[in-house]
DNA sequence: TTGATTTCATTAGGTTCCGAACGATATCAT
DNA sequence: ATGATATCGTTCGGAACCTAATGAAATCAA
């Protein structure tokens, strides 16, 4: 046994990327923290969809909007589109998808003529409530080589990332 | 001072998916962790398509996608689509668009009619060798609240979740 | 050698995604 | 009141993104 062959070593890419940038003095941690959360990302989206959520006809962001609408109850398009981190343009798609779903109802603000209110129908509450525990049943498998307190490492040092960008 | 002011504290999105999901037995870490995760890419990927990337007209895929070529050379176009972590079909219109732009070229394999050899030109290796320390720049700015033990703490967690993933 | 199978990239069809431009409504200043 | 400004959601144009179907080329069988 020489070394390195634990669950968390470094990866080919890593090693060939580590080559690349060796004369420009990067940042390799930055870099290697960065590239993991994409990493990270790109695999459980794809998973969720693929496993999941495609079965059902929803989209991942299709997912985020209606979790959003079961987590907040109706909230106006502009609240919406923020919360679900996409733009405006791409919610109104959305929107128009989830409404063929009959997954969400579109109402007209009572006071304020520009604004609309999106709720998630009755279907929607139902498929959340079937669909949510499916969900969190594939974030403990893919965190499950994590402990308790990895894990709430994990979520504090994203945090502090997430806060610095806000910030 | 009453409490809870520092960087990493949960947030309101993360309270209200609390009191949501509170009857339902969900594993609330295995939540964070992923929703953190998630938001954490999001919000780094917009950061550096709006600072960085459009004003070069290039994609975040776009832009990753000549990061594997820079890193490693020519690549078939599966090979380029695997690490590019997108699919084969997609690949074909961002290479089309990297083309029109200049950036890469394509050749017939030598021996197999069917492959396709992408290579980066001389253009978008001078792009890469100006536009990747920028891109690592950002990327030290986005983990600036970690120490570089927290960065490898957090690099480790997330290959584990990775190796998860793909195991 | 020819026919069946496999393995490539592309095309077809449809959703997601964005910024910019647009119309409609609300608000503010005068 | 009314004209200028700001703020909504939508539309437009175009790229990214997927799966399934297609077409081309290589390989395998006999």
């Amino acid at each position: 046994m020489t070394d390195s062959h634990h669950d968390s070593s470094i990866t080919r890419a890593e090693k060939a990327a580590h080559k690349r940038v060796r004369a420009l003095g990067v940042d390799l941690g930055a870099m290697d923290a960065v590239a993991n959360i994409f990493r990270a990302a790109n695999s459980i989206r794809n998973r969720a969809e693929r496993d999941l959520l495609t079965r059902h006809g929803l989209s991942f962001t299709g997912f985020t909007v209606l979790w959003v609408l079961w987590v907040w109850g109706p909230r106006e398009s502009h609240q919406l589109a923020e919360e679900s981190a996409v733009s405006k343009s791409t919610l109104t798609g959305v929107i128009k998808t989830l409404h063929g779903l009959k997954l969400v109802e579109r109402n007209n603000h009572p006071t304020d003529g520009r604004r609309l209110v999106i709720s998630p129908t009755e279907k929607a509450v139902r498929l959340m409530e079937d669909l949510f525990p499916k969900f969190n049943q594939l974030e403990k498998e893919v965190t499950s080589g994590l402990t308790k307190k990895d894990k709430s490492d994990l979520i504090k040092k994203l945090r502090t990332v997430l806060h610095t960008l806000e910030g």
